[in-house]
DNA sequence: GTATGATTGAAATGAACGTTTGATTCTGTC
DNA sequence: GACAGAATCAAACGTTCATTTCAATCATAC
C-alpha cells in the first residue's frame, strides 16, 4: 500500500535524521529501517531534501496550529478584560512542542529531537525548509511579547524571546539522550512547566543597565 | 611549514563543520580552503574525527580554564566573607565564551556557533568527544548552584542548568547567523549580559507547585 | 480477460567520500 | 655534500552516496 509505505519512510527518516542528523543519514539507512525499496523515496518523495521536508510538515504544521489558537485564546479573553499574563504566552509557545512529543509517542518525541537540531541548523538550504514553518509563529507571538514588556527595547524581547528557543530546544534533544551532560537527567510529567517558569521569569527578569561593563574587569 | 599547515587546516576545519556541520564537510573542501594537501589532515592529524578534537581542544580547553577560574575566584571571595550571587556563577558560566569568540575575531566566533551546534549532536561518538571536555565544567558548576538553591530538587538544578546552557547554544549560533528567525539580530556589547541577566532570573525562579514528586528516589 | 496506471524491485549510474600509498621535496645536522 | 626525518604531493584505493532506469507486479476498471 501507497499510503502505508510513505509513513513507514517518514517514520524510519524522522527517528535517523533526529538521532543522526540530516547529511549523516543515507537514504539506504532509511528505507531499510522502513522495509521498503530504496528507490521509493524517490519515487514519492522526489529528493532526500523533500522527504526532510515532508518529515517536518507532518507534525510541525499541527503544533504551530496549536500555538496560534492558545495565542489567539489569550487575546479572547484579553478582549473580556482578562489581561495577559507573560507565563501564559510562554507556555502557549512552550507546552504544544511537548503534547505533541506526548501524543505520538516515541516518533513524537524523535520529531522534536528534530526540531531541537534544526535550530542549530545553518545551512541556508536546511534552514529554510525549517524557517517557512516557523516563521509565522515567531512574528505571531513578538508583538505580544513586545506590548507585555514596554520597557525593553525591541531587540532585547527579540533576543529573550531566542533565548527561549534555545532553552526550548536543548530542552527537546536532552530528553531523547541516554547520557546527557552530567548525571541523569529525569524526564518528568513537569518537565514542561519547569520550563515555563524558567522562561517566564528570564523574560521578565530586570532591564540590564544601559553599558554594564564588568568593573573588575579591564578593557 | 608544518605548524602554519595544521593552524590553516585547524581555521578551515572550524570555519566549515560551524556552517556545515561535521559529516556534511568534506576533507577535500577543508584541504581545498587551506590550500594544503588532501593527505595533510590524515598525515597531521590522523582522521578525520580526530581532526574535530583538535579544532574543539585548541580553543575549548582555554575558555573552560576561565570558567574554572572565575567561580574559583567567587569561592575564594565567599571564604572571606563575600556571600556568591547566583548571577555572578551564570556570569562564570557565560561570559567566557562569549569573551573567547571576541579575542579570537571572526574564527573565534566560528568556533562558538560550533559549539552552540554540539550541544544539539546526539551521535555517540561526536557526543563523545564534545563531553569529555564539557562534563569536567558542568560537574564543578552544578554543586555551587545547588547550594544556592537550596529549596529546588536536585533535578530541578541540573534541569534549569541545561535551559541555560540551551539558551547559550542557541545565542552563539544565532549570533553567526545573517538571517535568523525573524528580524534581524543585533549583536551588542551587551548580548552577554542580557543572556546572564535572563539565565540569572530564569534561574531564581519560584519552586514549581503543582506537580509533587514522590520523593522515593534516592537523594 | 485484459488494458491501465500506480507501485515495487533489483541493478546500474556517475559522482563524491575518507583514507592509503609511494615517490618527491623540504629542513636541519653532522 | 650527505644523510634522516618531516612534510607535501598526485594518484588511486575501495566504499558509499543520491539518483535513475526499466522490467515485473499489483489493484482496479472496463
Amino acid at each position: 500500500m501507497s499510503l502505508e509505505t510513505k509513513e513507514h519512510i517518514l517514520d524510519a527518516a524522522e527517528r535517523l535524521f533526529a538521532d543522526e542528523g540530516f547529511s549523516a543519514t543515507s537514504l539506504r539507512q532509511i528505507t531499510a529501517e522502513a522495509g521498503v525499496n530504496l528507490a521509493a523515496v524517490n519515487y514519492h518523495f522526489g529528493s532526500k531534501e523533500s522527504l526532510l521536508t515532508a518529515v517536518f510538515e507532518r507534525r510541525f504544521v499541527p503544533i504551530n496550529k496549536e500555538r496560534l489558537r492558545r495565542l489567539d485564546e489569550l487575546e479572547t479573553q484579553a478582549a473580556d478584560g482578562t489581561p495577559i499574563e507573560l507565563e501564559q504566552v510562554v507556555r502557549a509557545f512552550i507546552v504544544p512542542a511537548f503534547r505533541a512529543a506526548e501524543q505520538f509517542g516515541a516518533q513524537g518525541a524523535k520529531f522534536m529531537q528534530l526540531v531541537g537540531r534544526m535550530h542549530s541548523e545553518t545551512n541556508q538550504q536546511l534552514r529554510g525548509t525549517f524557517l517557512k514553518l516557523f516563521q509565522p509563529v515567531g512574528l505571531r507571538f513578538l508583538p505580544v511579547l513586545r506590548k507585555l514588556m514596554p520597557d525593553l527595547a525591541e531587540e532585547e524581547v527579540l533576543w529573550r524571546l531566542h533565548f527561549v528557543i534555545g532553552s526550548l530546544a536543548h530542552t527537546l534533544v536532552c530528553t531523547q539522550l541516554d547520557e546527557p551532560l552530567m548525571g541523569k537527567l529525569v524526564r518528568g510529567e513537569q518537565l514542561a512547566e519547569s520550563l515555563v517558569q524558567f522562561s517566564a521569569a528570564g523574560m521578565a527578569a530586570r532591564v540590564p543597565a544601559p553599558v554594564a561593563v564588568p568593573k573588575s574587569e579591564r578593557e
